[in-house]
This record gives structure tokens, C-alpha cells and sequence, in this order.
DNA sequence: TAGTAACTACGAAATCCTTCGTTGACACAT
DNA sequence: ATGTGTCAACGAAGGATTTCGTAGTTACTA
């Protein structure tokens, strides 16, 4: 089963969102991060940031003794690439599919309707 | 890594897709679809097809030589069941950034467009 | 300087996913 | 009845993913 571009795994995810949402950071940041909310140890998270450096998913800067490592794509450009492979996988190809089946798991707020219809406006005049 | 109710894998996936597309069908039936478009072993399909019945994501029907499978979630709640997992998983939790990813991988026609919309008006209406 | 704490590196185990070869049963046609 | 083809079942291999123990190194502190 051959990827496209490196589709991190679950746990390689978490990893991601604590660096995105944190800014670039030691080993030992992102373990306090995730271990306040699923028990895990220190050298698993270290593990898993080892291969996510050799996978080139984040960047690792040595120069201290304590590594800091920072997200390679923005936060944008992973999700799009893993929405793009959800539609491929599960919707046939078709991103409205997605975006129909979307707006119905959660319920969304009269802001965030708007936001949308203005989105669909945009895209819209871009013909 | 404990998943929620037997999210499927990519390979189960192809033969969900299958199945959802024509309906029950013998191990024969999804090989020869599946390997029309990507090359693949009979046993490996059989195998597969197994599992998803261990795993309650197919139903068997066994009562012909040549068994018969269906799926046991229509493909929308198993399509929800995905976005929602990938929301939990890369955005946060919040329906809302994906639909606005969504929105801009893929060009989307007019129609779909207003197809959006007027869910968008339904959603707004049910408050 | 000796001891403690924190860090990286390494290897290996456990599980899951995907693949397929082999076997034995069954059905059909010669 | 014999051979040919199709089927389910099973086991096992190979790879990916996740986990963590252990060892060795570096820094800090008493």
C-alpha cells in the first residue's frame, strides 16, 4: 500500500496538531501536551519524532541538546492533502459529496454559516 | 490505538465502495471489479472479505456455494462516520475548517454550489 | 567529584494490514 | 470416474505502526 506524499499515521497526527498549535518544540513539550489527555511514555513520542524527522515531516534542529522540532507543511496544506485522499477514498472523487455529508455530523454556527456562503461566493465569481 | 466502531482500512474501503456501487455480490464479483483497475490476488480479496465479516462491517449470506456479501452500514453513515473521525483526528474537532478545506481542493460546479446552499439555508431554518 | 536528572539513540516486541500459496471440498462435463 | 475449474478456509510472510526498555551521553548540583 503505497502512500501518496507521507499521509501521517494517527499518532504521527496528534504530533502535528501540538506543533501547530504550539509552535516548534522539544520532545518533551509535545509529551506533556499529549500525555495530559492519553497516558503514554516519554521514548514513544521521542520514537515517533525521530521517524516523522527521517519521513520528512518535521524538521529537527540539534543544535541544542534538547532537539527542537518544527511541523515541515503548514498546518493548511496537510489537512487539504488528507481531505483530498478522504474524497478519493470514501466519496468517489467528489469533493461536494464530502462537503454535503460534512455540514450534516456536527452542528454549525450562524457565523460559521455565513463564512461558508461567503466562501461559496468567492468561488463562485473566480469563473 | 483503539479505533471507534470498526473504522474501515484502506483496502476494506475498495470493497465497501464496490459493494455500495452494485449491491451484494460474491467474492468473484468485487475481485473482478476491484482488479479491472488495480492488480490483485482472488485469495487477497477473499481474505479481506473474511475479516470484514469478523469484523461486522459485511453481512455473509452463505446459504449458495458461492457466498454472498452485503454491507451492513449504508454508505452514508459509514462516509459521516469517517468525516467525523477525520475532524476529531486533523481539524481540531471543528466541522466547520474542514467544509472551508473542503471547499477549495477541487473545483466545484454551479450546481453544487447551490445544492450547498440551500442545505445551508435548511440547516439555518431548523434553529 | 560523585550522584542525579534529562536527553538521544537503538533495538525489539506486539499488533495490525495486506498479500498470497496451498489445501480440500464441490460441481460440472467428458 | 476422471479431469478441470471454482470456491472457502487456513496459515504464514512481510511491512507498517505503535509501544517501551535499556544504554550511553550530557548537564546540573550537592
Amino acid at each position: 500500500m503505497r502512500h501518496e506524499p507521507n499521509r501521517p499515521t494517527d499518532a504521527e497526527l496528534q504530533i502535528l496538531e501540538v506543533l501547530w498549535s504550539t509552535g516548534p518544540s522539544t520532545v518533551r513539550e509535545v509529551h506533556d501536551a499529549i500525555s495530559a489527555r492519553r497516558e503514554t511514555g516519554y521514548t514513544t513520542i521521542l520514537k515517533l519524532m525521530q521517524i516523522m524527522a527521517d519521513k520528512g515531516l518535521v524538521i529537527r534542529d540539534t543544535d541544542q541538546r534538547s532537539h527542537v522540532y518544527r511541523t515541515k507543511r503548514k498546518a493548511e496544506q496537510t489537512q487539504k492533502q488528507l481531505v483530498k485522499d478522504l474524497i478519493g477514498r470514501a466519496f468517489g472523487g467528489s469533493a461536494n459529496r464530502l462537503v454535503l455529508q460534512a455540514l450534516q455530523v456536527q452542528k454549525i454556527s450562524t457565523d460559521e454559516i455565513n463564512a461558508i456562503r461567503e466562501l461559496l461566493d468567492d468561488l463562485e465569481n473566480k469563473e
